[in-house]
DNA sequence: TACTGATAGTCAGCATACTGAGCAATATCG
DNA sequence: CGATATTGCTCAGTATGCTGACTATCAGTA
């Protein structure tokens, strides 16, 4: 009789669920009111200025009907831009506000700490061998989902 | 600068992502319709029939809220009854169905071809150590999410 | 250049997850 | 026994994620 903490997608959503918690619980602790999706987003955004939405769903494995969301609230927020491209009137560039940019600095010490919790029952190695096995299974499933890791075409 | 692939949290993210992803294309597949959290319920049903949504959800870690409607979803498919609890009213004692019980065993080859496949990229031993390090990491971080892992009362 | 296919983005709809509030019923304690 | 606290469940609201469909635009080709 297989227990559901024999599946691994059982312990995939576990470890989710109190990655969110916790992360949530640290920014708010530091006065912020970011979601682990919209930190993603913005620091991807502050790395690749004037990016567009699809490279950005693509680089962090959103799906583009997903981003569409999370970047109106960024904008709402006052963190980032959205503007029409020059190039491609169908695309959308995106770039970080100073806002953005003052509280992607801010929230740092926070979100380091909250990933230092959730890996809080594991020693340093075994911290570190758990993220090289979740980079492998990872790997070799990105292309499972309807939202896979893409690199920038540039 | 700390890459994105370098968050535990932002590969817990992607790993459920996947395994989400791949555990509905092997059951869709073998024909069924069911999501990764209302198998999850269902088969905890089955292993304890009669018990209440708060138990439940503490065997399976989901928040209470989100297991009403879990439970509606299932009752509707016909395939778990909820009915009200003889000593206690606030209760709800859930069970599964004939047609619940079915599906569950038809549909345990898709169940195991997913969380095999979710594992593909390791080896045997790289998964078990993956699972090992998961649930050491979920135990230590249990009580930080809304919705803990509870034992049964029983 | 006109046609065809692909691409960027949005939208409606559904299923988790969570916060916070509320109701009904039970448990506890003075 | 009666006041209070607690518990089981539900609901409204918000934020991911996804499917599938649609518009606007662009790219490639006959």
């Amino acid at each position: 009789m297989k227990d559901n903490n024999d599946m691994p997608g059982h312990l995939a959503r576990r470890f989710q669920q109190i990655a969110v918690a916790v992360f949530l619980a640290e920014v708010e602790d530091a006065g912020f009111d970011l979601t682990p999706v919209q930190y993603a987003a913005l620091a991807t955004i502050k790395a690749n200025p004037g990016l567009d939405q699809v490279t950005l769903a693509g680089l962090i494995a959103y799906d583009r009907t997903t981003i569409t969301g999370v970047i109106d609230r960024l904008v709402q927020k006052g963190l980032a831009e959205r503007r029409a491209s020059s190039r491609d009137r169908r695309a959308r560039e995106l770039d970080i506000t100073d806002e953005g940019r003052r509280t992607l600095r801010k929230i740092t010490p926070a979100v380091e700490s909250a990933q230092r919790i959730m890996l809080q029952g594991l020693s340093a190695k075994e911290g570190a061998e758990l993220m090289r096995l979740l980079r492998k299974a990872i790997a070799a499933g990105n292309d499972l989902s309807r939202a896979p890791m893409r690199d920038s075409p540039a």
